[in-house]
DNA sequence: CGAAACCCCGACTATTATACTCCGAAATGC
DNA sequence: GCATTTCGGAGTATAATAGTCGGGGTTTCG
């Protein structure tokens, strides 16, 4: 029941670039640094953020990440079905017809419900929020 | 980001109780034929679950399992806990101490404010509810 | 008493998921 | 053409989960 590291450093790697002056960019390298996460498991993170379109990565001198989308409209739940997949407490909610219970299994809805709680409660968040929570946090 | 099997198979277990007829027992090589898991697995559980007190187990010709308390307050909840330890969805609300970031991280109170939606929803289902919820759905 | 039906306990193994590491290649800008 | 940076995939290490095993107890019944 806990979030993985990618899914923490991805995280943390989002609000990094959500933090920076628009249209500016900055290095895998940087925010590994920064924020001391292992460069080579970043940059592989970084690279799964491109190919979902939540970055967008420039190789070559100058180059660099930078956020893929608006972080008004960037929300935690964006962020987290791209680096864990889709939000499932349980095996069977997400695979029903594995599951020989499933016709008569009460406990079936339980998670149902809560799984879109937490997805509501993640859309709700997004990254222009949190980087400025956090600016006012550091600054304050 | 999902429940174990342990978890799984423990509530499963819970719930064969929660259906059994008051003050009656069962044995955990039946429940687990009924809902096919490995046996030797199960009894570990089932002892887990003695040990916090959520069933009863009776060694013992005429032995077997009964619940350890009563179904109308045995929550989700309780059986969660007992099965996985606390809610925590991230490693930072279980140890904020162990990380630098939360004296100025924005997600923290994510975290938490989503972690008090689950146990709040948890310990609203309780296993005579989803008993009940079952038998239902059984005979209907 | 002795057998059968149960649970207790701890140590062990197997399997899978996670968390990384490495390296050669390709793009980019000076 | 050289430094900088991402890309891609293969490989390894560590840890968590899932499951097994064998010996030992207790209780009930005949
Ligand atoms: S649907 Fe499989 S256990 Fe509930
Ligand atoms: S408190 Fe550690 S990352 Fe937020």
């Amino acid at each position: 029941m806990q979030l993985s590291r990618r899914a923490d450093y991805g995280i943390r790697l989002l609000l990094e670039l959500s933090m920076l002056p628009e249209g500016s960019r900055t290095s895998t390298e940087e925010i590994a640094n920064k924020q001391r996460i292992p460069i080579t498991f970043l940059s592989k993170i970084a690279r799964q953020l491109a190919q979902a379109g939540l970055v967008r990565a420039y190789p070559g001198l100058g180059g660099g990440l930078e956020l893929g989308r608006d972080p008004r409209s960037l929300t935690m739940l964006d962020a987290i079905q791209a680096l864990e997949g889709p939000i499932a407490i349980a095996r069977c909610t997400l695979h029903p017809h594995e599951c020989p219970r499933s016709a008569f299994c009460p406990m079936h809805q339980v998670w149902k419900k809560m799984e879109a709680q937490m997805v509501d409660e993640l859309s709700r968040i997004t990254f222009d929020q949190l980087a400025q929570a956090e600016t006012r946090a550091i600054a304050g």
